[in-house]
DNA sequence: AGGATGAATATTGTATACAATTAACTCAAA
DNA sequence: TTTGAGTTAATTGTATACAATATTCATCCT
């Protein structure tokens, strides 16, 4: 196991929301757990901080970050301002099989939100949106995307005001319908709104976050 | 010495042209010159590899990131994307304070030209687009503008067209007066223009960039 | 009881030793 | 001279030992 491979599944087990925001990740418990050094885990650890996935304090250690009121703001205002240029523009170039990966894409959600697994179907509904960065031909602002969409998968875990509720994928039909026909400006306007909504569903006084035993959210 | 102090050390060498795009920095001579050990020096690189400033291949070692062509054009399709918009934003919140901390840099940016300062010139006038950004209170986006930025300052070592002449701050002083009227589209059609005359005033094809000695160039 | 104090413990920070890999060099053969 | 194999040196990767710091817990005093 290198300490990217154990980044990534760390990632994972976050945006799975199978740690939850704030948990403490302790270096010798992860070195435990899957059975590398201490070296290896700081490494990683180091690099999720880098992804605003963890935070770190010095001498005291990593946790999963999480994400205060304002940072759910602020990551929002962010996507609201980019993500509906991005969609403009992927409206103007998507080709077909772009189209057919995004379809795909909505397919897959629909099915992992029919089995019950709310994870993997955040996990498809953000990759649609960076799926459009990319569609955009923007390779740098898609990887900004993508972070922004993973920060807001913690966000999501945080402040989601119906946990019950499944995320309706209306919005991005709709989305997809604006881009196979390459109407910008409509595209643009479904983005924010679909944004907005996404950001007004938030209940940012709520806390809660309950913190799981290690072992067993990350097997082994 | 610690890990942090040691990257943003490294960091202003690297945009202050001191060293070059290409040149080796290998462990043990960077922990000589600062006196630390190797796991000091080892975060302190990957934390600008994950800036982008420092490329690290496994087993082969950490250099000054050296952009390719490709990258050039991505990064200055970007800041094409986003930094219009936030320019448009910032002219509609441009407080007074704003505008005389944009005065400013640009007054110490000519200040740094005649004493012949090219770094210094070059990183504030790289301050400038950062500024704009948080001018439009856009935390988020202000850092990505930031690294976007800094990326440029290396794309600018390598292939600026003219080392000699220095970057004329004409178009910072026309953006200043259409933040200063509050005048949106203005202001995003000019930092529109900038950015594109910026983009090609590179020249895609040069290589050079000499290897110059580490001891000299980070003193000590 | 409540709070302060200080050892004992737990946890992170740093340096270093050793392993693994790559780069450099030597020297023989074509 | 050039090429290649094999050896040596240089460099990076990983584990671990020890130091520094933070946390916990028992104890004592008011």
């Amino acid at each position: 196991m290198t300490a990217a491979s154990l980044a990534q599944d760390l990632s994972a087990a976050i945006h799975a929301h199978r740690i939850s925001p704030g948990t403490k990740l302790r270096e010798d418990e992860l070195s435990d757990i899957y059975s590398v050094s201490r070296t290896i885990v700081r490494s990683a650890l180091q690099a999720l901080a880098h992804q605003k996935l963890v935070d770190i304090k010095r001498n005291r250690g990593a946790s999963v970050a999480s994400p205060t009121p304002r940072d759910a703001h602020d990551v929002f205002e962010a996507r609201i301002m980019i993500e509906p240029q991005m969609a403009q523009a992927a409206a103007q170039k998507a080709m077909p099989d772009d189209i057919a990966i995004l379809r795909q894409h909505i397919a897959d959600e629909h099915a992992a939100v029919l089995a019950g697994d709310r994870g993997q179907a955040l996990a498809l509904s953000g990759q649609f949106h960076v799926e459009i960065a990319r569609m955009a031909d923007q390779s740098i602002i898609a990887e900004f995307v993508r972070s922004l969409v993973e920060r807001s998968s913690l966000i999501i875990a945080l402040y989601w005001r119906k946990p019950s509720t499944l995320c309706e994928s209306d919005a991005h039909h709709a989305l997809l319908a604006a881009l196979a026909s390459h109407d910008g400006p409509a595209t643009h306007k479904l983005m924010t709104q679909h944004l907005t909504d996404l950001h007004s569903s938030l209940d940012l006084h709520m806390q809660g976050s309950e913190i799981v035993n290690l072992k067993d959210a990350l097997r082994r």
